[in-house]
DNA sequence: ATATTATTATAACGTACGTTAGGTATAGGA
DNA sequence: TCCTATACCTAACGTACGTTATAATAATAT
């Protein structure tokens, strides 16, 4: 038994590449099976059905696949933290460059259903609060911490969606000097580490 | 002749609807039909095929909405100009909302083929020299103004997705403080109109 | 060696799609 | 009044989809 397990696998990757690049209606499972080369009912044989495939990808390792993430945002210096968690997105597997996507399209309902989007609603209250958290200790008494927060997370989306949707690959300095343009002003000087390490 | 010329529009208002809903292929003709309430081969009699139908809204109409809404960017205030036209955003028509977030969906490669994404970036590289240019004479010279307009134009994309894509509806204040948080303190003290019109 | 289970394939089912053929009714111009 | 073009419909064609019935191989266990 178990002559070719990682033909599951290799289902999977290419039916994220084709839930990507054509949406859910838009794939077809003949098209998944011929990129495997393989023949269609094998996708039936380790997935119940389409459906089941995608929510596999979409209700399942996507979550899992940003709480491995949420992991790399070190704690202390917030500016350098912010810019290496976004710098790492551009050497992401293609893998999970595509798995990313494709929650992200999920996200904003672009693709899925219903039910996809009530999962990402719920997630993604929980990472406004834990990144207003997270910054919080580290803003002068006279700033709004909600306005920062917001506008941070703002921007940090659409570093992600430029690398990990458009495809493009942005330096570290700028990555850096975005975020620092909106938290490097309200920093406390006494930050637990580097107090004084962002590029003017 | 023209008894219901408008139900040409009728059409149109639900192939959008339907695109930004379920996408190119999970949208069909029959379905629209039904929505309209007229008989399938009436979208044939307006429209050569589907693809003719998703070009018309997606390279016709959509860059049309696109420059009526650049008209209304007025030059002189940088941070009230730019507040005014994301919060005008809100009040967007129903018809207007909808083209406009499926022009972004194109615009992300989330829809559409190959051929649309190339119009998209065509004219997305317009806009960034623009709103570089734009900002660049209120900027004191210390500022990068690469750095400003690319973080600028970043912000401006989150709030467009909130709003148009997300649907929600963000307060004036809330944009001004966000988009001030980039512009603010860079702003040059000699701007034609109002030198000193922010909120703190 | 044989029975059993895991892995693969061929062929087909029913359904729904994009599209068209062909026709009907209405309305203004001659 | 008849004609012609416009605005609409019902019905169907061919194709491609999701899915399954069925069967052949290959590996393991007994």
């Amino acid at each position: 038994m178990m002559k070719e397990e990682n033909l599951r696998m290799r289902i999977k990757e290419a039916a994220v590449e084709h839930f990507n690049r054509n949406g859910y209606h838009g794939t077809t499972i003949r098209s998944i099976a011929g990129d495997v080369g393989c023949s269609l009912p094998m996708i039936y044989y380790y997935y119940k059905n389409k459906k089941e495939l995608f929510d596999e990808i979409v209700k399942r390792d996507y979550f899992q696949f940003l709480s491995k993430q949420e992991l790399n945002l070190e704690s202390g210096d917030v500016i350098g933290g912010y810019t290496k968690l976004i710098h790492s997105l551009n050497s992401l597997s293609s893998y999970d460059k595509h798995l990313y996507r494709l929650g992200v399209k999920v996200y904003l309902s672009f693709d899925g259903d219903a039910e996809h989007i009530q999962d990402m609603d719920t997630y993604e209250e929980t990472v406004y609060v834990s990144h207003a958290a997270r910054i919080k200790p580290h803003l002068v008494g006279s700033a709004d911490c909600n306005l920062i927060a917001h506008t941070l997370m703002h921007l940090l989306d659409t570093l992600i969606m430029e690398i990990v949707v458009k495809g493009k690959t942005l330096p570290e300095e700028q990555i850096r000097g975005e975020i620092s343009l909106i938290l490097e002003r309200y920093q406390k000087r006494s930050s637990m580490t580097e107090q004084a390490s962002m590029a003017t």
